[in-house]
DNA sequence: CCGCATCCGTTCGGATACTG
DNA sequence: CAGTATCCGAACGGATGCGG
């Protein structure tokens, strides 16, 4: 059991040197690309545009202001576009009136759901340990 | 081939229905405790910060400051707060003088750093390819 | 229907100086 | 050494109205 414990240790410590060892701390983050690729992708709006997406496949400007709960035009017209640009979601414009625009995924897009998928699972797991962590510290 | 891939999605729509099936989306963000906690774990800062005491197990503040390049003493004690709060980190503080204060990963926190490495490894090995669409992205 | 432009309050975050 | 306090500019983001 406690080899397990090690094992698992050491697994990380050699993911994080493989990172760290491309990444010099003393550059500025401009010259860190992951710092930047990173921002995009980990961001709050991003990540809830980026799972309905993979729920639906296929959305549509006001369906997805819908899902995506709270958010702003401006918010997700500028996110749909860094998004774009970034290569995790595709954009068709079928010229109709009035005019249809539909979201999806991108294979590369698909991919990245994949892992952020992991990550959200393990949070909404977990969600309520951090809220009574959260609690106690409060009244402490 | 197509069955590998079919299934992937299959997987995915799974676990988004498990999310989503907890998580109503005409919820306010208050009410959705999963939004709340993912916005604190996927700063951006703290990150980094949980990145590099996974990697050196224990930190001082300025020892984090330096390796958590550019932050600011502000930020940095915010996030190191409220990382302590929901319980990713453990703050020892020892009476000498000058002060010395120690950080370090919860069990928890170790946890969630294992989950987070994986996301982060992908981000590092997929910079290069959302640099290059962006790229192309600009120039179209 | 899609989304841009504008306005404007709020929050964020950097720099600096200071304290136990 | 490990922060806190303050100031201030910058960026974020919400609301609304307009245009293609």
């Amino acid at each position: 059991m406690e080899t397990v414990v090690e094992n698992q240790k050491v697994r990380t410590i050699k993911k994080l040197e493989k990172m760290f060892g491309h990444i010099d701390y003393r550059n500025p983050p401009e010259l860190c690309p992951v710092r930047d690729v990173m921002s995009v992708a980990s961001d709050q709006w991003s990540i809830l545009i980026l799972l309905w997406l993979g729920y639906f496949s296929v959305l549509r400007f006001n369906k997805l202001k819908k899902y995506v709960y709270g958010i702003s035009n401006k918010v997700l017209s500028q996110r749909l576009k860094v998004l774009e640009a970034d290569g995790y979601i595709e954009r068709k414009a079928y010229p109709e009136v009035p005019i249809r625009v539909e979201y999806n995924l991108t294979e590369f897009g698909r991919l990245y759901v994949d892992k952020l998928l992991d990550l959200a699972e393990w949070m909404h797991d977990n969600s309520p340990k951090v809220m009574a962590n959260r609690k106690r510290y409060g009244l402490e």
